[in-house]
DNA sequence: CACAATGACCAAT
DNA sequence: ATTGGTCATTGTG
């Protein structure tokens, strides 16, 4: 294969939240931590850290200081209860599988505070019938939040979620 | 290429 | 609780 190497710069911070994150296992975060890989594109992941002790820090390029900055503010509305959103070209999603973009445009257009199935969501991306493949789609989702994964649920029950169940429903109780 | 295997599903037993 | 039906992606030869 001819992997052009496209530099990734990996970033990790902490966002302040109205509605403390509790974890399963009984842990309390007023500040959340994630992690953000950039490229020059856009932002290609952000995820949050489960870890107890998580190291914050890393550089980025003069010219992501803007893009990194817009991310921070709108996460921090985000944890306040708050509506707010980045553009489509926010995002460097250049790997990925058609099918799976298509998914999560469709997850986008899901508003604020509302749910729907994985059926309704595959159907909106064009495949009524792709129902399973839509979860995986949704686990295939690497930016947290943004594209809102957490919106959908299954059709009797919340669903699952790839970096746990706790999160989710931290996630949607901050959209109600 | 042609498969088999895998899933954050779903509706009907 | 189990099952048979679905679909797109990913891994293997």
């Amino acid at each position: 294969m001819s992997t052009k190497q496209i530099p990734l710069h990996t970033i990790t911070f902490k966002i302040k939240t109205s509605q403390p994150l509790r974890f399963d296992d009984g842990r309390v975060l007023k500040e959340v931590p994630f992690e953000a890989d950039f490229t020059d594109k856009g932002l290609a992941r952000l995820a949050l850290l489960r870890q107890k002790e998580v190291p914050i820090g890393g550089t980025l390029p003069a010219q992501l200081k803007k893009p990194f900055a817009e991310l921070k503010s709108v996460l921090s509305k985000r944890l306040s209860e708050k509506k707010a959103d980045v553009a489509w070209s926010f995002f460097d999603l250049e790997k990925a599988a058609d099918f799976h973009v298509r998914v999560w445009k469709a997850m986008r257009e899901i508003p604020f505070g509302k749910t729907e199935t994985y059926g309704e969501t595959a159907e909106s991306a064009g495949s009524p019938m792709a129902f399973r493949a839509c979860g995986q789609a949704c686990g295939a989702n690497r930016i947290l939040i943004l594209i809102p994964c957490h919106r959908v649920v299954g059709s009797s029950g919340i669903g699952g979620f790839g970096c746990g169940l706790d999160i989710k429903r931290w996630l949607l109780a901050l959209e109600t």
